[in-house]
DNA sequence: CGTAAGCCTGTACCCGGGTACCGGATGCAA
DNA sequence: TTGCATCCGGTACCCGGGTACAGGCTTACG
């Protein structure tokens, strides 16, 4: 398969193909006797992969290092890297969670400003209220 | 109060204060003779809340906006956009949460490999089997 | 064989949120 | 007045994940 026809099976952009060939997701391809790439079946499949991972929230740097790792049966990382993903996945929701809740506070207390809120038990980050006229031009 | 003792106080680079500066966050102070930028006080509770703002969730723009709307009170628009962020901020955590179950399953089912994973019922992201050995140079 | 679609390399650019470096000018205290 | 810290504007660079463009070559089809 040609380029152009793997990225639209996988429904990327060409370039981006290229992009992961350099970035060492993408074994370099066969070639044509002119030079352009001749790609196995199974890419698409493996971009897949990539982009499931991705989903998962590894950087395409960390794709990299499981499909590095991945190559071998068993994979020795991948069980400890989901375990220490799943924990930055967790501080990631907590940190979500705690901003939702100071939000859903604004919302309840009617605050009218940011900086110059008149409500009673402002929620609003610890501002001493000294910062109204700062931003005025 | 001079650009240094600011950004000391806030806790922030110089270059940031003038690049919030450039972004419309932070009002042209007035300047020296010599064209040094002279602070008020206020400027440092400012940037207090432009951060607990990040922290929040907004990005610099919508920053800039809320300080913009939050000029008047009230501030016409800052209750709907707390509502319009938490709706945001709960798509992030039900994405996050689905990372996270599939995560979870990878590690509970003992999965070995990214590509070929050999155990049953392998919750490994839709991939037909063809992927093997995609990724070998 | 001609021609159009497709691919090649290399380089530059996009986004957001800053940070670093340069040569020159200022501020402040002794 | 001298000397050093600080600040000035302008420009370039960083990160990650791509995307776009130019100018030239290859491939496929009729
Ligand atoms: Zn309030
Ligand atoms: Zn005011
Ligand atoms: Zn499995
Ligand atoms: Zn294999």
């Amino acid at each position: 398969m040609r380029t152009g026809e793997v990225a639209e099976r996988a429904g990327l952009n060409i370039q981006t193909l290229r992009y992961y060939e350099r970035r060492g997701l993408l074994a370099k391809p066969a070639r044509s006797n002119g030079g352009h790439r001749l790609y196995p079946d199974e890419t698409v499949a493996l971009l897949q992969v990539i982009k499931a991972a991705q989903r998962l929230g590894f950087s395409l740097d960390e794709v990299a290092g499981l499909l590095e790792a991945g190559r071998r049966h068993p994979a020795p990382g991948l069980r400890q890297r989901a375990v220490d993903k799943i924990a930055e996945i967790d501080r990631k929701i907590a940190d979500l969670a705690s901003v939702r809740a100071t939000l859903a506070e604004v919302v309840e207390a009617r605050c009218d400003s940011l900086t110059d809120c008149t409500c009673p038990d402002c929620p609003l980050p610890v501002v001493t209220g000294a910062a109204q006229e700062a931003g005025e031009a």
